[in-house]
DNA sequence: TTCAGCGATTGACCCGCATCAATCGGCTTG
DNA sequence: CAAGCCGATTGATGCGGGTCAATCGCTGAA
């Protein structure tokens, strides 16, 4: 079907079944019956970002969402003094570009950070679809909402928690996201950088280092540059239940 | 209905008319023609809210979302360590609720800090009369989208900012948003308390009373208790635009 | 009017994390 | 293979804001 392999970076025209995709229920797609998503299939390109590459950046004109196909993305703002805040990691199934419907224009950067495939979704398109399926109209408000809770956990994460009950949630959460798209909840390699870890959590890259470090100590997980191994998830957890205290 | 549990007093089945409500640009029926205002107006009940009672709580079963016709609102989520964190404060014309679509159930509780008085749209309508309403079906993904925004801008100021800027920041934002509802920009009641603030904005109640104090001494603001006002809105904004260096 | 209670203020002390800095180690490039 | 680079690790030090505690000062009730 598809042989753009020959094009490196690109915009393929080519449609892709929603009907098909294995991320199916994880995505916009869940919950719809076979004939609404061929509605869906009419909708859908996909498009190849590769590592290191912006799909949009702050200020870029809202057109579309995005769905992570495959691979792993970054959200992040670079804020009036330059620093840069990473906002959100983004794996597969997962919607991008939200942000962008209140101005018409995106207010974040989403950066791939591996080879990636996205799942274009022209915004309009979008509207007008889900105005004649409702299912699909549910199913993308609870996308949205979604996304505001998910803000809402990380702002307790970032109001409340000191730094190893961030790390220790971070993992947790990565492991469980691991786990619901097949993989192994256990042991992954994280895609981002220290650097990238502590802006996301509020706190310095040697710091996000020291913890990884003191957690290999004591038993929780082992580290090995970006390779984690979760030895002790319930140890981890337990860092989340009593505070200071 | 459960919604008699959480507030104990008054569920107002008064209709109110959008169309004529000076908030209109503000909320969800913004860029409404007459006709729509219509269709509108048959969905949206009034209800009361008497101060420190609650109009929804954690857990509750979503049903409505809510528009703050008068009155001062906080948002706030218990974690599982009985850790209270506000995650918002909400004023005229701003929408309450959406975390509930995603599960059925709300995941915060919305309490009101002074009387107030909140339009009812029931979400099963809303859905169904926003299939019909182009319009409105943008202006509500807007509102979803503009909460999503707002919540990432809230996790730059938790990540990145040090406890004067955050205060900086959270009176200027309060002070737009009372300059777009009529009210003077310089001087205002805070409905909340300094803990709720410091929850808020990831501080302690004693670091939001030395801040406070702060400026006070600096000439930016001058603090009586709960009424503010703001005397050197450049010098607070100056805080916000050179880090620490 | 006085008293009780709660929120706000202010001070003293201390700890967790930032900061600064040196070294390590894996990966890429020639 | 060596050189250079970038990310990660680890150590030493300092400070911002948390913690604990005492007092102040509204506000509402008797």
């Amino acid at each position: 079907m598809d042989q753009i392999v020959t094009t490196p970076l690109t915009l393929a025209a080519t449609r892709v079944a929603c009907s098909q995709c294995s991320l199916r229920e994880l995505c916009l797609a869940g919950g719809l019956d076979d004939s609404d998503l061929h509605r869906l299939d009419e909708m859908v390109q996909r498009r190849k970002v590769k590592r290191q590459h912006q799909m949009f950046r702050a200020g870029d004109p809202f057109e579309a969402i995005y769905a992570v196909r495959t691979g792993f993305f970054k959200t992040d703002i670079l804020t009036e003094e330059g620093l840069e805040q990473v906002t959100g990691f983004h794996m597969a199934g997962e919607i991008l570009g939200l942000d962008g419907i209140n101005t018409d224009h995106h207010v974040c950067n989403a950066t791939a950070l591996e080879d990636s495939e996205v799942c274009v979704m022209p915004y309009a398109q979008l509207e007008e679809i889900s105005r004649a399926i409702p299912s699909l109209q549910l199913q993308f408000h609870k996308f949205m909402s979604r996304e505001i809770v998910r803000d809402q956990g990380l702002m307790i994460l970032l109001g409340s928690m000191r730094a190893e009950e961030r790390i220790a949630a971070f993992l947790i959460n990565l492991s469980q996201r691991m786990k619901a798209r097949g993989y192994s909840a256990y042991e992954f390699h994280l895609r981002m950088t220290r650097e990238e870890i502590g802006s996301y959590l509020g706190l310095k890259l040697e710091t996000v280092s020291r913890t990884f470090s003191k957690f290999h100590d004591e038993g929780l997980i082992s580290v090995q540059q970006k390779h984690i191994r979760i030895l002790d998830a319930d140890g981890l957890r337990a860092l989340l239940n009593h505070t200071t205290c």
